[in-house]
DNA sequence: CTGAAAGCGCTTACAG
DNA sequence: CTGAAAGCGCTTACAG
């Protein structure tokens, strides 16, 4: 089955290969209504489809941007990339989406390979250890975009959730309904991520303004395997918390297991508010009162910016933008 | 920034283009080492990156498969699609994934551009909405492989649930623990969709099988956005059923949610059972009693099958595969 | 052991 | 208004 070519419709309408890419792309300017017309015939007969990937090695583009995300299973990275998804659909741009799944390694092989493709640029929710990498693009003037988390050793524009508003809105409304025992626990690996160090240190700030005693022993990181034993741990000891942030969806559900196995009431027995949307919030027992954050926007401005370096190489935004979260009252505080 | 090409690294090296392409492809057969060394140094020196898409185009290969996917909501596609992903990345393949949204024109552009991209082969969660086109992939001997849903037209290898086991074992699982007035919902779109149509079939002959009654008031389908308003003339009907078989996730989602609405105690008031698993199963109130498809062998399989084809032109498979549901026994029943 | 040359399927100045 | 020719960055017989 051989493949039908440029060259095949041009023979076939009797018209030069030139002629028939004119055609393709719209250059009609001078072009007799009898030619475009037997050419349409030919492309329809022959059933001729272009081969994008000829038409990207003489352009140099391939209308394709990448997005890398450092862990698909939160439910804020899968709506973020819907959005993009949406916007670049709309642009007449493809996606190709990686997992780099919180691996480094796998974080380099999947740039590599994407610029290998030629990807005209690239969204990135970065895993943190490829500064290198990420530098020299920033020295190519690769098109680049952050989302999630920053990377303090080289400037591109990131796309952040306003974390101290978001501890700030979760502790304050705690402590506006009577809780002062508060907790907040987030899963995490070693490396420095932006979200779990901001939100640390905010919710400590958060709980300064409203004068309560920061307990160290009511703050922890774990890796996600062992919430359930850290947990067990702080909830064992003397004067245990009361009320519990969630740092992110898995935290959360993490959460709800340990409440559900030890029988814990929520939030009689504790209070619980996460960070992030979980699907089942409204309809949970009890519905869950959490912190969203406005994945639709963050996506959207994430894709624009992208897009715009890609038009305009002499963009050299490097802003760091912060989008407002919304605090959802239901019934788990 | 100029990019880098072989013909850069050749003139950098002193040796031909030729010499320079074998490397890469690591046809070292009969190359100097120190033409290897001096190739190795100036790859490294210049920071050369080959360029897949020109390869690709003389190849007439892309290692590049695309999958579309009816409709991403359903965590049956995610988790399938993950595990293609794991397969093709392990046998050095890239993959592209687009969403559909159940629309057949959707599907259409995305297989006209994944085609026009080149990729090797496609795995399609079918809308079925597009049989001429699917014809003619197959008459052209494009590698095609389908998951979820069977399109009688045409013959292409198709991964499916043994839907008439799976709701065997719903009803026989209620039937047995003393449930009588079982209903079925589940939501769906005008077409006519496989799992939906054997689901309902399977569930009468299930019912027939335990010398059950079928009651047409029992058995709904119904577009997503519909469900609570059918659910409740259903279960507002003169002797309403006190067991409810959910077709899929979605479907289970929107049984939930009615049943928190109207403080529906489950299962005292009613009794559920949902096919496919949801994420919040094992700790939702009460914990969900589901019959789950075995996602990642069947992704396996499409993925495996869809490579053979791709490397070998021959292979004509177009066999319809079945696999077990699994019923994981929990509170909700 | 290595190089010159053709070609993958397009696009794009440029000439006429 | 249309065509001949060069070129995008690779690979691959083939010659030496």
């Amino acid at each position: 089955m051989k493949n039908i070519t440029i060259a095949d419709v041009a023979k076939h309408a009797s018209v030069s290969k030139s002629t028939v890419s004119q055609y393709l792309n719209k250059r009609y300017d001078y072009m007799g209504e009898k030619t475009k017309e037997r050419i349409r015939e030919s492309i329809e007969e022959l059933g001729y489809q272009p081969n994008i990937i000829a038409r990207s090695l003489k352009q140099k583009s391939t209308s394709t941007i990448g997005v890398i995300v450092a862990n698909i299973l939160h439910a804020f990275s899968t709506q973020v990339i819907r959005t993009i998804e949406d916007i670049c659909h709309q642009e007449d741009f493809h996606l190709i989406v990686c997992n780099a799944d919180n691996d480094p390694e796998k974080e380099k092989k999947y740039i590599e390979m994407l610029r290998a493709k030629q990807v005209d640029g690239l969204i990135i929710f970065p895993t943190g250890g490829n500064v290198d990498l990420y530098q020299k693009m920033v020295v190519s003037k690769f098109p680049l975009v952050f989302v999630d988390r920053i990377v303090n050793e080289v400037s591109v524009p990131s796309i952040m959730l306003d974390n101290e508003m978001a501890m700030k809105l979760a502790t304050d409304y705690l402590v506006d309904i009577g809780y002062e025992r508060i907790a907040f626990i987030t899963n995490s690996i070693h490396r420095n991520i932006t979200p779990r160090i901001e939100r640390v240190n905010s919710f400590q700030k958060a709980l300064v303004a409203r004068n309560i005693t920061v307990n160290q022993s009511y703050i922890k990181t774990s890796e996600l395997e062992n919430v359930q034993s850290v947990l067990e741990e702080m909830l064992s000891q003397q004067n245990p918390p009361n009320a519990m942030i969630a740092g992110n969806d898995l935290t959360l559900i993490e959460v709800l297991k340990y409440a559900k196995e030890r029988q814990l009431n929520i939030p009689d027995d504790l209070a619980v508010i996460g960070i992030d949307d979980v699907s089942f919030a409204s309809f949970y027992t009890p519905e869950l009162t959490t912190i969203s954050q406005p994945t639709s926007e963050m996506g959207r401005k994430a894709a624009l910016l992208l897009l715009e370096k890609i038009k305009n190489e002499q963009s050299v935004c490097d802003e760091i933008f912060r989008f407002e979260p919304t605090l959802n009252i239901r019934n788990s505080c």
